[in-house]
DNA sequence: CTAGAAGTTCGAGCGTGCTCGAAGTCAATC
DNA sequence: GATTGACTTCGAGCACGCTCGAACTTCTAG
């Protein structure tokens, strides 16, 4: 063992990453993922590097970059290091639209929660109203 | 004019909510929006509560609320006054979905902003380098 | 040696949420 | 009364991002 054989099965990568088989394999199909080095037999064998990718990976992706972006960034880094001025560039206009984005849902955000503070006035009214023998408010929010 | 064909235009309602005409009918088609009233024509006609809608709709959806869910939402508060407390149910899930969302983008934020900086680093150190005479520093991020 | 689990490739299929286009109606203008 | 253009319904189609299954190989345990 040791040398040849090393590194993850694809199995417990998908373990320690969170990500289906499936999805790895369709990552690596599309060019988001280098090609992972294989075992004698074949199957895949994930080293430390592939699994940092695989998430950082998860990052771009669960921060709303489209896979198209995310390709375009990968190709930028395989490139070698002259494409790096090109990857802050567009890291920093995901990170831009990620900002904004989080600015939006903070507001929606409290939008909602106004709109549960309204309903439970609602109910306590309702409470209150009953615990005094009255009818039950039936007004609108 | 004034009563019968009081009301915005599908048009005019697709402008000052930003949803397209198109997705205004399908809300209305898969049950998400009341039946809007319609001109003697037969033409939509949104009133103001109408608009409410859309715009709470919007928001459930850009918080990432399925139409599935917000078809549930929907239906509960059409069924009358007393599903007051699922509706709270249904709200409050959502905004602890939302918040947990929301904190975990927050620490996907901090990864690409460290990211970018390690780039910017080795952006920083060539133009030393570049300045200094000597051969920029290859070493990877 | 054999059974069974886990791997491979490949193309097809699916769930979500729109988005579009065809075919027809209606109102206003020339 | 013909053209223009915004509206209607309805079903089909699309983009995205997986997700799956079939058919086959390979590894591991007994």
């Amino acid at each position: 063992m040791t040398n040849q054989d090393e590194g993850l099965s694809i199995e417990t990568a998908a373990e320690v990453t969170g990500v289906s088989r499936h999805t790895l394999r369709y990552y690596e199909r599309i060019g988001l993922l280098p090609p992972v080095r294989r075992a004698p037999s074949g199957h895949r064998r994930y080293s430390e590097d592939d699994l940092g990718w695989v998430r950082f990976l998860t990052l771009l992706r669960r921060t709303g970059m489209s896979i198209h972006d995310t390709q375009r960034f990968v190709e930028l880094t395989r490139a070698g290091d002259h494409t790096i001025a090109d990857r802050v560039e567009v890291l920093t206009a995901h990170r831009d639209r990620l900002v904004a984005e989080l600015a939006e849902l903070g507001g929606f955000l409290e939008a909602i929660e106004m709109k549960i503070d309204i309903y439970q006035g609602i109910l306590a009214g309702e409470r209150d109203a009953v615990a005094s023998g009255a009818a039950p408010d039936r007004s609108n929010a």
